[in-house]
DNA sequence: GAGTGGTCTAGACCACGTT
DNA sequence: ACGTGGTCTAGACCACTCT
């Protein structure tokens, strides 16, 4: 049978595990392991560069390719629809908006997002609940100079994610993670206890060199994210 | 000049992003962009695998190529090792060894691992510094059947986590990043307040069908943890 | 059965970066 | 200067899966 890129990158991987190439060695080049495998370049090629991809080695012109040092940890987390992930636990999905209000942008919104002075944001205020249980507090915070048309929404049916997902369905992001104590709103609308800790997930969003929106994500007590690699 | 996979990559995203290709829409298939860009067919193709890697686009064979309904949000985080992470901060890396001892596997560990009764582990508390100031609280687990060398090891001057990387350097892993509160002993460790909010971050480690270790990282309060895609 | 993506081959040229 | 990886080509066969 004929050679496949995935054998060989298995192959290539079970001698760095076992140690036949150690940390920081040279592994041989992609036309010598071509003769190893008995196969063209292009497949090597392939093995290769899934492997350098996947953080396990590393490689440079000339250079050659070297078995990573300090193995780079990864974590890939899929962060599915709200929707999506609380009906994946057999729940009921239920939205509800709070409130809306058309705001002049606070100072901080103002210095996270590079808006002008005196730009005027849409700032609304989600429940998210999974079986009628609190799930996700949403403060969303949406620039009004660059999506106008969001005035005119009205967000108590639709959620904000998935119009502005409609709207702008591909836009850089920057993610961060973090912990938070609940205070005294937060309590009431995810009925938890003053200091509770609050898994916080907060995305800035932006699309042609333009901030679209900042929302932050508290999770009801207990949240967890998970990920295997 | 020659087509490059990059470029058509680019203008295929641009079509999508500009909504020629809504989604759920059917992609013209691989032959048909062939003549598009004037290109060979491993360049689409390599093209097109990469927009599907990254969730952009769902391919079937016989039944084409399509945008995804909904972009599935792919969060990405590289997680150095500490001593890399603090030093990229310009600051300077202390690590301590609080505490050491064999114990039997307590029964949520056991659980955790799939450990057999009356396991033996080696138990760590471990801190590390950034400039003099608490960064991180290690909580940390061996299974000392999987490692029976962990019991010879000086675990003062030698982090666990690069003793394990030499280890076992390429493994499975379960994360989970979560919030908790400061108890008592951590606030001493980490010089904060009982009640401060921290963020979680536990990592299970397997090789070979065996689990190795469990550990919990307690932050410093205030720490965050963030990427860009 | 037939259309589509998945992959391999053999050869080629080129860009980069080490020497 | 030259060795290595990065990529493109043109053609081929195959695996999957929809109809």
């Amino acid at each position: 049978m004929r050679v496949t890129y995935k054998e060989v990158k298995a192959d290539i991987l079970a001698k760095i595990v076992r140690g036949d190439w150690g940390p920081g060695e040279l592994v041989p080049n992609e036309m010598d392991l071509t003769e190893t495998y008995n196969c063209a370049r292009a497949t090597v090629n392939r093995a290769m560069r899934e492997l350098a991809d996947e953080g396990i080695i590393e490689r440079r012109r000339k250079a050659g390719t070297r078995v990573r040092e300090t193995r780079i940890l990864q974590a890939k987390f899929d962060i599915p629809v709200l929707r999506n992930e609380i009906e994946a636990l057999n729940a009921e999905y239920r939205y509800s908006l709070v409130s809306s209000s058309v705001e002049n942008a606070p100072d901080w919104l103002r210095a996270r997002l590079q808006l002008p002075k005196a730009a005027d944001v849409l700032h609304l205020i989600c429940m998210h609940y999974a079986d009628g249980n609190p799930y996700q507090y949403e403060d969303r915070w949406i620039n009004l100079d660059a999506l106008p048309q969001a005035r005119e929404i009205d967000f108590s049916k639709l959620g904000p994610n998935d119009w502005l997902m409609s709207e702008i369905p591909y836009s850089e992001a920057e993610i961060s993670f973090s912990a938070a104590l609940a205070d005294k709103e937060m309590t009431e609308f995810l009925e938890c206890a003053v200091g509770d800790p609050i898994f916080i997930v907060e995305r800035s969003t932006w699309h042609a060199e333009q901030a679209m929106t900042y929302v932050r994500l508290s999770h009801k007590p207990g949240h967890r994210m998970t990920t295997r690699y």
